[in-house]
RNA sequence: GCGGGCGUAGCUCAGUGGUAGAGCAUCACGUUGCCAACGUGAGGGUCGAGGGUUCAAGUCCCUUCGCCCGCUCCA
């Protein structure tokens, strides 16, 4: 849950050729990556469709996470307590009980009133909003000053309304009666600018059941964490699974964000994977685990493996870093807070957020315990007194936790951004170099000419290699038109692998395999091509 | 939400009040011998939407929607 922030982050690395927003907007839209949601009605702001091709490569995304943050935690690699790192998903509802977002602090958070400034545009947090009056508090018909806190206007209009009224003191905007006509802006010069608070609706809500009732509201998740931990208890309690552990999830998500921008980076509906991953408070902690197993190891352990998976799919390079939160800027109940953040084309010579790391302690869990009155509290048996028969008597604990959140469309993005490429001393300019294992299009298999047999020789091998990879990705196969304008249009696709069936591969059973990334050919026994593209894939 | 820019074919764009255009892409047929090849032909547009001015609107005016940029927001 830790804050986007795009356009931050150090720029010390010279910046790397721009690439065009709008020519990888249009290249997605012509390769059928993404459209504009219901575009043919003019578009919903804030929302985007994935195509046929943005498709795969989202769900190429979501399964790598899957199959390594599940099905093979961390490639395998121990964690720091010298274990195998252990790891269960869920798929929990979009709709949750309303409390729980009570509990969580988004119903607040998301709900914030905020006046504007009809004069100056500013727009402030209604709550932030303090006013210089005089000290018997009677400013009798003279105006009083607005300021915020820690910003220029505090200096300025203190000083100002001291002129006015000699000694002041200040009080909310909240306590004064509206309107507020004698009120000066704390960016304005003239009184009255301020507009009445409104309510920045910043959860979706809806309501569930037939008849519509304000009673019954709820919210679509403005996060997928909650329902992790809303689960937790029931996970532990169902399953072998053991503090240290993670539960994992992905899923839609939506944030009624004020301004939608960048193409898919912010948008109002997207897809998060995230992990809460559960481990054992520092009281708890035994002998050398203080120091090997604490939730600060536990935290570098993630951090550094996460940013190492983004680097494994492509994100290489001084795109992707690694920025560590400073102090002043974790949230309350954050002891350590990082954020893997990609250069966009957007926001360079700035970072955007991929995916956020965060130690947040128990306050999740609290929270839920607190305000559902069920005890959240995991009873560890590997701890405490050793009993008679050699057991432990076990502690009770809220465990710590580990949140490594990941945005999958804005990944996605990043993927589209990394490969988009253009060389202009290329027959097809532009080019998308995905990393094979993201690829939509994992190969294509063309006759050269479409005649002498080479077509039948092509299905022959496009069938299976169909049979055998197409569970990983589509296949291709196009017998039109020239072969370099079919080598183009794979490339534009990010296919990284085209099989060539020639003139020669009657006689010596030989193909061609061109490779995207630089286009040059060399033949390979067409048995042989199974087995190449398997290791190219790395299955 | 505010300010600025933009919206014409799938894409890139031309069209300053008088018959809706080009290149590329797509499709068909022919040709084909490794990098967006060539020939012939075809399909594709309520000019973002709605309203107004005018004999006549892609073009001028108003409203609205969407996109881009800058503010603002991003728990």
């Amino acid at each position: 849950m830790s804050s986007p922030t795009p356009d931050s982050a150090a720029a010390s690395t010279p910046a790397a050729p721009a690439k065009s927003m709008d020519a990888i907007m249009s290249l997605c839209k012509r390769r059928g990556f993404v459209y504009q949601a219901s575009e043919i009605y003019g578009g919903i702001n804030g929302f985007w469709d994935y195509g046929p091709l943005g498709t795969l490569l989202k769900r190429n995304l979501r399964e790598a996470w899957v199959q390594d943050v599940v099905m093979n935690p961390c490639w395998g690699r121990n964690g720091p307590d010298g274990q195998p790192v252990e790891m269960v998903m869920v798929d929990t509802r979009i709709i949750q009980h309303p409390k729980v977002w009570k509990a969580s602090g988004h119903v607040d958070g998301f709900n914030d009133p905020m006046v504007d400034c009809k004069l100056t545009k500013g727009r402030y947090r209604y709550d932030h909003v303090m006013v210089y009056v005089p000290e018997n508090g009677q400013p009798g018909d003279k105006p009083v000053f607005a300021y915020v806190g820690d910003q220029p206007s505090e200096a300025k209009q203190r000083k100002k309304a001291e002129k006015t009224f000699g000694k002041v003191i200040s009080v909310p905007l909240a306590s004064l009666p509206q309107p507020w006509a004698r009120v000066i802006g704390p960016d304005a010069e003239e009184p009255g600018s301020l507009t009445e608070p409104r309510m920045f609706n910043l959860m979706f809500d809806t309501v569930p059941g037939a008849i519509r009732d304000e009673a019954n509201k709820a919210y679509l998740r403005p996060e997928t964490a909650q329902g992790i931990f809303v689960q937790a208890k029931n996970v532990w309690d169902t399953n072998r699974v053991r503090v240290p552990f993670g539960i994992a999830q992905t899923g839609p998500s939506f944030r009624n964000e004020v301004t939608p921008r960048n193409f898919t980076f912010r948008s109002r509906e997207f897809e998060q994977m995230e992990i809460e991953f559960f481990v054992v408070p520092p009281e708890h902690l035994e002998g050398d685990e203080k120091t090997t197993a604490d939730p600060f190891a536990w935290y570098r352990f993630w951090r550094d493996w996460r940013m190492t998976w983004w680097q494994s799919i492509g994100l290489k390079g001084e795109n992707l870093i690694l920025r560590e939160h400073d102090k002043d800027e974790l949230a309350h109940y954050s002891q350590a807070t990082s954020d893997i953040e990609y250069r966009f084309p957007f926001t360079a010579p700035g970072f955007g957020e991929l995916e956020g790391i965060a130690y947040r302690g128990n306050f999740d869990l609290s929270q839920h315990q607190k305000h559902s009155g069920t005890k959240m509290e995991y009873r560890d048996t590997a701890r405490g007194e050793i009993l008679p028969n050699g057991s432990r008597r076990g502690v009770a604990y809220i465990p710590h936790v580990i949140e490594p959140s990941a945005g999958l469309d804005r990944g996605v993005l990043a993927l589209l951004c990394e490969a988009y490429t253009k060389d202009e001393s290329r027959p097809s300019p532009e080019f998308m170099k995905f990393h094979p294992r993201m690829a939509p299009i994992k190969a294509a298999v063309f006759p050269l000419v479409d005649k002498d047999g080479m077509p039948e020789t092509a299905a022959k091998l496009h069938a299976a290699l169909r049979k055998r990879f197409g569970h990983l990705g589509m296949i291709e196969t196009d017998a039109k038109q020239s072969i370099g304008k079919r080598y183009a249009r794979m490339d534009e696709a990010g296919c990284p692998f085209c099989f060539t069936i020639d003139g020669d591969t009657a006689k010596d059973q030989t193909v061609t395999v061109r490779d995207r990334d630089t286009g040059a050919q060399h033949r390979l026994n067409i048995d042989a091509v199974p087995a190449f593209l398997a290791e190219k894939l790395g299955v």
